[in-house]
DNA sequence: TTGATAGGCAAGCCGTCACTTGCCTAACAT
DNA sequence: ATGTTAGGCAAGTGACGGCTTGCCTATCAA
């Protein structure tokens, strides 16, 4: 689980579909394919951007949700919250 | 930058190196090496720790210092303090 | 000086990853 | 029913990443 969250972070192309749906949330395939496009003239095949989300799914980032032929991604956050705090400093916690 | 700071974290071996340099600043490789032998039973080649020391360190996460024929590596969390910040709600920026 | 210790450089191997291509299914409109 | 649109599956390719191996330099102790 922590492993597939930093392999997802760890490709620039999905980082930037992190950013379009926090942008904008519940975007369709089609719909990330032609921000890719258009915002960042990022020219991939519908199947590329398939696979990238596949793997922000797989590290729970994005979530899925169908309606008829159509499915929308939604963006969560809440893996990313807690990331780094392994490493950090954590004041917090120690009273 | 940002690109070599998230490849940096993608390993799981540099992860641990991360978390041995949390637990002690400041370790030679060899003393690194050694405890990831006894700490997670990782029998790694001197070069291959070395490697990973590299790019933590071109990430900006370790910092070195040379003393004589030793080399100790420092932590740097820096970079990790707003590695998620751009997909987060920052409510501190927004008053 | 000699030997041992700490580390560096470079080439090679092999597995994984990003991406494409081709074909297939499901849902909707006409 | 037919065509179109949204998406899925699977195999193949090329490149990159992690690791090893072999050899080399530098520092220190005897």
């Amino acid at each position: 689980m922590e492993d597939e969250l930093f392999k997802a972070l760890a490709d620039p192309t999905r980082r930037l579909i992190l950013d379009e749906l926090t942008d904008r949330d519940g975007q369709s395939l089609f719909e990330i394919c032609t921000r890719l496009i258009t915002r960042h003239g990022l020219a991939l095949s519908r199947q590329a951007v398939s696979q990238h989300l596949a793997v922000l799914e797989a590290a729970d980032l994005v979530r899925t949700r169908r309606d008829g032929r159509y499915k929308f991604h939604d963006l969560n956050t809440e893996p990313l919250e807690h990331i780094a705090r392994r490493w950090l400093d954590h004041p917090e916690d120690t009273p």
